[in-house]
DNA sequence: CACCGGTACGTACCGTCGGTATGTGAGATA
DNA sequence: TATCTCACATACCGACGGTACGTACCGGTG
C-alpha cells in the first residue's frame, strides 16, 4: 500500500463506498442504479466492478462500513468503568440514538435484512452491532442484576424492540416526545427484569 | 359479481394473487419476475396488469390476502372470554406461532416494510396484526394488569421483540427448543411489566 | 337472433438496469 | 527505455418492469 497506483486505487474504492452509503441510504438497494453510483463516484462501472463482484457485494462494503464507524462510538460507552446496570442502560440509549441516523437506520435496520438475507445479516451482526448488544446483556447476567436467561434469546428480544423503537421515533410527528417515551419504556422493561 | 365474466375475472385475479404469495414467499420480492407469476397463474401480463397497477400493488394485494387470512386465526383467541392475562399470553403465542409460517414471516416480517416503506408498512398494519396486539396491550392495561404507559409504545416494542423472535426461531437449528425459550423470556418481559 | 359496446384479456415492443467482455493507458519493474 | 501489469474505460448483452395496441368474448339492446 505505499505505490501510487495502490493509493489512487484506496481512494476510488472508497469514493464507490461513500457514494453507495449516500445513495442506499436516500433510495434504498433497489431504488440505486449502479450508474448513478458510479457517476457520483466519477467513475465508471469497470471501476466497480473491478473492486467489487456485484451490486450486492457492493451493498455489503456500505453496510460494513456504516457498522465500523458505529461500532467505535458505541464501544467507548458499552466498555466504560462503572456500575454495570449504568453502563448497560447508557448503552442502550446510545444504541437507540445510533438507530436514528440515517445511514444506520436504511441500510443496517430495514435494507440489510431482505438485501443480504437474514441468516447473513444475523451473522454479520454478530462482528458488530448485536456482539455489542449481546456482550452487555451477558454482563447484567454476570453482575447479577437480572434473572438468568438464555443471553442469546434476550439479546435478540432486546434488539428487535430497540429497533422497532427507533423506527417508531424516526417516523414521529415529534420525535423528541417519541424518543423520551421509547427509553422511558425500555427502561420499564429492564427495570422488569431486574433482580429485586 | 353475479355474471360469468365477473366470475371470471375474479377467478384470473385470485390466481395471480395466489401465485403471487407463493412465489413471493420463495424467492422474495426482488427474486420474483413477474414473467414467473404470470406464468404459473396461466395467464400472461395483460391479465396482470388489468387487475394490478404494478408489481407493487401486486405485492399489497398478496400482503393483504396473507394479512386477512391470519387476522381471522388471531381474533378468535385474541376475542375469547376470560381473563384478561390468560387472553393476552395466548394472543401471544399465537402470534409466534403465526410469525413461524413462512408466507407470514417472508412477505409480512421481512418484506414488506422494505417494499411498501416503512411508513406505507406501519399504516396497513394498523388495520392488521399491529392493530389486534395494540388492542390486546390496551386491555391489559384497562384490566390494570400492567402498569400505565403509552400503549402505542409499548406494542410497538413488543412488536419488534416478537418478529425478532419469530425469525431467531425459524432460523434455529432445534425450532422446537428455540421455540420454548423465546416463549419463556416473553412471558418474562411481560411478568416484569406485571402490576404486583 | 343479429348487432354492438365494453371489458378482459393476449401480443409485441420499449427503456432501464445489472452484469460481462474486451480494449487501453498510466505507472511499476527490470 | 522497453515491457509488463493492473486499474480502470467502453461497448454491449440479456432480463425484467412497464406500455401500447389488437382482439375475442360476454352481456345487453332492438
Amino acid at each position: 500500500m505505499r505505490t501510487r497506483r495502490a493509493e489512487y486505487s484506496e481512494s476510488t474504492r472508497q469514493a464507490l463506498v461513500d457514494s453507495a452509503v449516500d445513495l442506499f441510504t436516500k433510495r434504498g438497494y433497489a431504488g440505486t442504479s449502479l450508474d448513478e453510483v458510479v457517476k457520483r463516484a466519477r467513475v465508471t462501472k469497470g471501476a466497480l466492478y473491478h473492486h467489487f463482484s456485484g451490486k450486492q457485494a457492493l451493498f455489503e462494503a456500505a453496510f460494513a462500513q456504516v457498522e465500523t464507524q458505529s461500532i467505535e462510538s458505541l464501544t467507548a460507552v458499552v466498555t466504560a468503568e462503572g456500575d454495570a446496570w449504568e453502563t448497560a442502560v447508557a448503552g442502550l440509549r446510545a444504541y437507540v440514538r445510533k438507530c436514528l441516523e440515517p445511514e444506520y437506520q436504511r441500510i443496517i435496520v430495514h435494507e440489510a435484512p431482505v438485501v443480504m438475507g437474514w441468516e447473513r445479516w444475523r451473522e454479520a451482526e454478530e462482528h458488530f452491532s448485536f456482539g455489542l448488544l449481546r456482550t452487555a446483556v451477558q454482563l447484567l447476567v454476570d453482575a447479577g442484576e437480572i434473572e438468568e436467561a438464555p443471553v442469546e434469546i434476550m439479546a435478540r428480544l432486546l434488539f428487535g424492540a430497540l429497533s422497532a423503537g427507533a423506527s417508531t421515533i424516526a417516523s414521529s410527528s415529534d420525535p423528541k416526545r417519541t424518543g423520551r417515551e421509547v427509553e422511558r419504556a425500555i427502561l420499564r422493561v429492564l427495570e422488569g427484569l431486574r433482580k429485586k
